[in-house]
DNA sequence: TTTAGTACCTTGCGATACAAGGTATCAAAA
DNA sequence: TTTTGATACCTTGTATCGCAAGGTACTAAA
């Protein structure tokens, strides 16, 4: 019961910043969506494709995201996602946003 | 538009912390809710009622929070919030899940 | 006895995360 | 040549939940 309460909460958390890493991660590099559900798992932000994909498929159709396709000698082809100038524009904004929203669990917590 | 995104973007992420910061709050002082209301909106996490009276009595029910009423001089009588002891053990476990938020954010964006 | 202020609570809607299931490509084994 | 396994993409149905709007009730002052 109490652990179930505790997994919620923290997946409510995460929600709540998934979107922000997503675009933390093509920030660095391009990836595919296979390849981001992989390194935001070891990033403890775990998703399931359900989630991811409708997501990344918003960002695209809000500007944030392009992709293109790419062959794979292992498989079918991957569908690379990058980040547009919207996209770095909006990963700014959330920086910022994420810097208040600490410094105000700071003072709350405090 | 993008105006609206943002915005958008933020209220997800406070969103996530929503039920954090109410045992943030009623950890420092009991408060009824529309106290805890205009404490949350000074510390920018903005809540309105709609939101708020539904999650109180869901933490209710999971045995975090507990209450008394109170005569008022000024109006009807207040509900007055009150951490129990489990609300406080979940309040840790939040503060855990937190820190490791944080953290993990950090990694992901350097 | 009506108005203003304070406080509590509910209903309906829309958004969305997740679980589960489905499609398609490629290469190697049977 | 067909089947199997691995990889990768995507969709559907369900349940949760935040928010806007609307509603009730108590008190005091006009």
């Amino acid at each position: 019961m109490t652990e179930n309460n505790i997994e919620n909460i923290k997946s409510q958390m995460r929600r709540g910043v998934l979107e922000y890493c997503i675009l933390s991660v093509l920030d660095k590099n391009d990836a595919y969506a296979s390849e981001l559900i992989n390194k935001l798992k070891d990033a403890h932000i775990i998703v399931v494709e359900g989630t991811l994909y409708p997501l990344l498929t918003r960002q695209k159709n809000q500007g944030l995201l392009a992709y293109r396709w790419e062959e794979s000698t292992q498989g079918p082809p991957r569908k690379y996602y990058t980040l547009t100038d919207k996209g770095r524009e909006v990963l700014q904004e959330m920086d910022k946003a994420w810097k208040e929203l600490v410094e105000t669990l700071d003072i709350l917590r405090k």
